[in-house]
DNA sequence: CCTTTTATAGTCATCACGACTATAAAAGGG
DNA sequence: CCCTTTTATAGTCGTGATGACTATAAAAGG
């Protein structure tokens, strides 16, 4: 922060791109928009746009996941800073400084395009690439991300609506960590965690579905797991 | 990303700032320099400075790594990039984006001022409080996250001369936890994680000090921790 | 030689967790 | 109306990681 006058410093201009993420159908999304004009025009993207002279990269990143989902109340979502991009070159017209964010909503309303013309759109992460722009790298990171947060703290319940069961849980790992978990261990886990779920008292229940009725729980007030809830190894790490 | 034509775009000045963290004399230090020039002249602030037209964030932080601490080997550190600080008013003059870093170096020569006249000086943490701009906050965060990535990664062993004990090893875990642990099964786990420390062959011992001499370890090719080691819960929070 | 200091080798009980099996409570189909 | 299917929930068992200790080894200093 010294040298003020000792260095020239040439002016950036500062985005904010947003990885948001839901599960739908049991399977991650991540809302796209596509590109109206020039570089990658006609190309997938992630949203984002400008901060504003009077506003924080977090605020930016907070009134443009409000436009281009439609939201309402844009400040309960779980909204987090990843990382700053920076290379000299990610954008060919100028220099570009985006924050990047992840933006993590319960199965969402069918975002419509948003203030702007550009028509926005739900897809599976994994039919998610080819995007503009070092996008396809910012949403690897961020899905690493969020799959690590997993682990150690209680983010999973951001999917998910106020009331859900475990097994609606249980889908949020699976669908960000792309593996299967076995039922009882995860409610023995998620259980034995206190202030991780509460349940609902009045022993209410899910309709919808065949087999036994679940339970219901709300997100409860701990933020951490200790000890960490771990992704299976895959590969000979040591359990 | 959308949307160059409509609206306008603020000119942001972009810069990095580090914190750059050592162990001296079992104790967490972290590099300080003087501010020479208004605002905040005379108080003490984290190393930083402008990104430069032809340079990334991370460029620009190893560069000024290099300038602060004289190092000539500039590649080695370990230097991760933390988040970036954005609020419009952290900067009194103008609009000013800070990326974040954090830098980890083993004990180091001692740091005289760097190219610029500002004199810079290793501080223990605990005494660096009071620094300008919001750099007390961005150190905090700093620590923080150096903290949370020692638990599963082998992040630890970059504050580590190319051999060490494991003694200086756990040394480390001390100092920026702030806690003592077990000898015996900090010992344990270290060895029973197959990659973080490979043995130097030739029985070597480190001599000066009193006692049995230590066997000397080298940083191994491991990068996570699996499963991790945790730090101790001075709460109620279950073990 | 004896104390101090540090490194290293164990022991033991507890607990978390993966892999299971078993039971309960619903829907649907003959 | 039984019987299968489906999902939720309860419990069991063995292994491994870990916290709390105790014991031994190898140096320095008086």
């Amino acid at each position: 922060m010294d040298g003020y006058d000792k260095y020239a410093f040439e002016p950036f201009a500062v985005t904010v791109d947003l990885a948001v993420f839901t599960i739908r159908a049991g399977t991650l999304h991540v809302l796209l928009v596509e590109r109206g004009q020039e570089p990658y025009a006609g190309q997938w993207a992630l949203p984002g746009g400008f901060v504003q002279p009077d506003e924080s990269a977090e605020s930016a990143a907070r009134r443009e996941l409000g436009e281009e989902t439609g939201l309402t109340d844009v400040s309960g979502p779980h909204l987090e800073q990843l990382r700053t991009y920076s290379e000299p070159d990610r954008d060919p017209r100028m220099r570009v400084v985006s924050v990047a964010f992840a933006a993590l909503l319960p199965d969402a309303p069918e975002a419509h395009g948003g203030s702007d013309a550009a028509q926005a759109r739900w897809t599976p992460y994994d039919c998610a690439r080819g995007l503009a722009f070092d996008h396809d790298r910012i949403l690897a990171d961020a899905r690493e991300r969020v799959g690590a947060k997993l682990e150690y703290t209680c983010l999973a319940t951001a999917f998910c609506p106020p009331e859900f069961t475990l097994g609606e849980l249980q889908q949020v790992y699976e669908a960000v960590w792309g593996t299967s978990l076995d039922r009882p261990n995860f409610r023995r886990k998620v259980l034995a965690t206190p202030g991780f779920v509460d349940a609902v008292p009045g022993a209410a229940r899910l309709t919808g579905g065949r087999g036994k009725p679940a339970a219901l729980y709300r997100a409860g007030a701990a933020t951490t797991l200790h000890p960490p809830l771990l992704r299976p190894t895959p590969e000979g790490r040591p359990a």
